[in-house]
DNA sequence: ATGGTCGACGTTCGA
């Protein structure tokens, strides 16, 4: 089984890139970011078409959700986080994988920049918030698989020119070590599991050509309970969809099951 | 040097 997680900046902009995607790779589920739209507007028809139940939880304009699987998903929720704001950046569902129940947890953490702003607040206290549910999910459910744009460059390796990022929400040493607190639950950094030191950017911004000059970060993740390791076989950072065209500026990270 | 580029109920904001 293929589980996907990516940032698609637009489920409608993306719409024909996606369904390439899904063509030519054949994911089970994909966990999707930034779709940008209400969940009225939400393409099911596209994504049906292609034998995938869709799972949205949506917000005009900005933010927003959704989870596409070829397999059923039960117990779908979207009341994770208390969010003061009210912005759609969690849902989740359960998949039965081998006579084992997975919670799929998809999130979009806040940006974060400006620092030392009411952003930055923003993104503390929302990752505060995912750091207590997960602790107490974890006592109810050992298998978790929390995947999507975390926003959270892990460690210097993971981006181009770290210098430029020492004072970036999404580089601080504090909003790192938010990223260590949920690890130390008992979690994985799938990417780095498989790959000691490997580069494995996930995002390229659309400006300063930093696709064709490779200035990346690696801010995608999927972080899974180490009690599920075993039937973890693979990682792939699949960089496909971004050189094609119309592109997110985020590229697809995917993990194989068996 | 505050540029550059995307997307959205856009004439600006968020990334």
């Amino acid at each position: 089984m293929i589980i996907s997680s990516w940032n698609v900046n637009s489920v409608r902009a993306r719409i024909e890139n996606i369904k390439s995607y899904l063509l030519k790779y054949k994911p089970d589920i994909v966990m999707m970011q930034e779709i940008k739209t209400e969940d009225i507007n939400f393409p099911y028809d596209e994504f049906s078409s292609m034998d995938y139940e869709s799972h949205v939880f949506g917000q005009k304009s900005y933010n927003g959700v959704a989870i596409i699987s070829k397999h059923k998903l039960k117990n779908i929720r979207t009341d994770l986080i208390k969010d003061k704001l009210k912005q759609s950046r969690i849902i989740s569902a359960e998949v039965e994988f081998k006579k084992k129940v997975i919670q799929l947890i998809n999130i979009y953490t806040p940006n974060g920049n400006p620092v030392d702003t009411e952003k930055y607040d923003y993104k503390k206290n929302w990752l505060d918030s995912l750091i207590k549910q997960l602790k107490n999910l974890s006592k109810k459910n050992e298998n978790i698989i929390l995947a999507g744009d975390f926003n959270i460059i892990p460690s210097a390796e993971d981006v181009y020119n770290v210098k430029s990022f020492e004072d970036d929400a999404l580089y601080r040493l504090e909003i790192r070590k938010k990223l260590r607190e949920m690890i130390n639950l008992g979690f994985s950094d799938v990417y780095r599991h498989f790959n000691e030191d490997k580069e494995g950017y996930t995002f390229w911004d659309y400006m300063r050509g930093a696709w064709q000059k490779n200035n990346g970060m690696r801010i995608d993740h999927f972080l899974a309970s180490n009690s599920i390791l075993d039937n973890i076989k693979s990682v792939n950072i699949n960089k496909d969809p971004r050189g094609r065209e119309k592109p997110s500026d985020h590229t697809p990270i995917e993990i194989k099951l068996a």
